[in-house]
DNA sequence: GTGATTCATGCAAGCGCTTACATTTTTATC
DNA sequence: GATAAAAATGTAAGCGCTTGCATGAATCAC
């Protein structure tokens, strides 16, 4: 509830001034078109009354907010920080502010944010991955809202999108746990349901079973929600399993991070009795011991190009091609060669 | 920029159902004030159309926005994810929207963002730490908008705040350091200008010392801007110093990953060669290893509270007095007797 | 059936700002 | 110094919504 001393509006200042709102109005949204004289006093009355423009009023008149807003599934996690602090550094840049918001994963809650950032008058929005409802996707339509998907490419998207290929990757470094020798492979996914990234990362691990005519019997999946706890009960339940599996491949670094400690508190070594992957090469996969064999994600890069092409598309531009971004393995100590029986 | 199919408007939606614009708007903010049969025309009139609110315009008219904007130092890793999650989760039961933004620990911009966020209408804000310059207090004062501090505690804060005292906190730590024999201290501390609450935490190591009539000598400090590369660098500096500390006090758990980082690289065992302490007991701590010895920070229960005082003020209850919540020590590996020589 | 209430809806006045267009002032030209 | 062109400023019409007040319809008590 503001306050009953009114807010000061462009009329109090005009009147201070001595000149017209629309002199006001003018001074602080293009000053060169004010003679210096004039604008300077304006300029003062502005200080002297504190006054801020109402947003609302500005938007509703202009149509323009320079505001983006971004909505990622989770802040707990630092999956998505690095991206979006590229992004905004770059929207920033370019005199745009940013507005996050987050989901947990929960695509009724998605909607509403999504909803809620459109009615605020975002200028264009930042989602993560594409798989959503499509009456969405023709509601941005409909507002005329650009949105641009990151941390996903597939070639079949339709939206503007900007990431790099989860299936694929993950395969990569399939083939190289393959390539050692493992045989009985334990995979810690995160849910699959609503989360193409999650999804497409199973399926990798899949491809590259199947190209080297492997039996999908090699797999044993425990589907859990993203989360360091989920992490390591989930190795618990592996490795007190049927099949000892002799690697896990987790969906992301903080559920591989969960299975290193559940090794840990197993007794069981990691990567001597045990190898383990993640997924994103965030911080903590260098943080933790062993340190974190995982696929490297260009987090910055794909920040500043999102915010990039966003901004494009707000300004008017044509939806380009989803853009894909390349990513390495990054080879650390937690993933060893099969071990002897 | 907006489509040319423009958006359709509340009269869009008014015409189409045969009623006025009051009706429209009736039905949207108070459905129990019209009858079953309109109320369900216009809805359908609404999601054929598939309107949805100009959300400036009803801003300028209603004055309320159920919005609580929170800006926070850096989402670069999880200190404020916890808290924040129980904030946004509360809020959200309480029909209010979240949007967040982060500063990068710059005075600058986070007055930019504060202004960003007042211009776009919040209702109130949540901001962390206390230390700002008082003319931020006096134009969210003049604006009306309520803000709540968080993740700090002084009995002198004049705002409303909830928080915990981080130098009382860093005392407690400190005295059990000490109780182990430590007596060369380095500190790995977050840079201090601006930043109460690594102020706050480096005053408490030094109170600590002055209870027991120490001299401040034995202490060496390094200030460094928050980061897990920085802790790292720092660690390095410290231990290839003249004085080796027997004992590394961080300013956060990240430092102290950072720290502990470091000495690994040294090849200097933790705790035995030096121990490690670290603040916030976030994720990390658990993680890494050794596990690290830290302040444990009730993150939920102050992000919870933190709405619920938030959302009062907002409603326009009379600011509360600070509230202090209590942390307690999170006692683990990374802190171990001091060695002997 | 009548008058008094209550309920549902419509009317219209803003909310604070931007901007096309009109008007006035300044500057340039001869 | 008069005139035309350019620059500065003012006027006023919205932008899409909420809400106090007015009106008309339905309900009730007798």
């Amino acid at each position: 509830m503001r306050s009953s001393k009114t807010t000061p509006t462009l009329d109090d200042v005009a009147r201070k001034a001595g000149v017209s709102t629309a002199t006001v109005s003018r001074c602080l949204n293009t000053p060169e078109r004010v003679v210096m004289t004039t604008r300077t006093r304006v300029l003062k009355a502005v200080e002297t009354l504190g006054y801020t423009p109402n947003f609302g009023a500005r938007v509703m008149a202009a149509k323009r907010t320079f505001t983006i807003g971004a909505i990622i599934p989770t802040m707990e996690n630092a999956i998505f920080a690095r991206g979006l602090q590229a992004f905004q550094e770059e929207l920033h840049r370019r005199g745009y502010t940013l507005l996050v918001s987050s989901t947990a994963y929960d695509p009724k809650i998605e909607e509403e944010q999504i909803r809620a950032l459109v009615a605020r008058g975002a200028d264009g929005l930042l989602l993560i991955g594409y798989d959503r409802d499509p009456s969405l996707y023709r509601y941005l339509e409909r507002q005329g809202v650009p949105a641009l998907i990151a941390w996903a490419y597939a070639p079949e998207i339709a939206q503007s999108a900007i990431g790099f290929d989860n299936r694929a990757s993950m395969t990569l470094l399939a083939e190289e746990v393959l390539k050692r020798g493992h045989q009985k492979i334990g995979v810690i996914s995160g849910v699959v349901k609503g989360n193409d990234r999650a999804a497409n990362r199973l399926a990798g691990i899949e491809d590259a079973l199947q190209a080297h005519r492997m039996p999908l019997e090699m797999l044993t999946v425990i589907e859990t929600p993203y989360g360091f706890e989920n992490g390591e009960a989930a190795m618990r339940s592996l490795m007190e399993g049927e099949t000892k599996p002799t690697v896990v491949m987790c969906g992301n670094d903080v559920l591989a991070a969960g299975a290193l400690r559940g090794a840990k508190a197993l007794g069981i070594r990691v990567p001597q009795d045990v190898s383990v992957t993640g997924f994103d090469d965030i911080e903590l996969a260098r943080v933790v011991t062993p340190s974190l064999t995982t696929v490297h994600v260009p987090h910055r890069e794909m920040g500043t190009k999102a915010a990039t092409a966003l901004i494009a598309l707000v300004e008017g531009a044509e939806p380009d091609r989803p853009t894909l971004l390349q990513i390495s393995l990054q080879m650390r100590e937690s993933l060893g060669p099969v071990p002897k029986v």
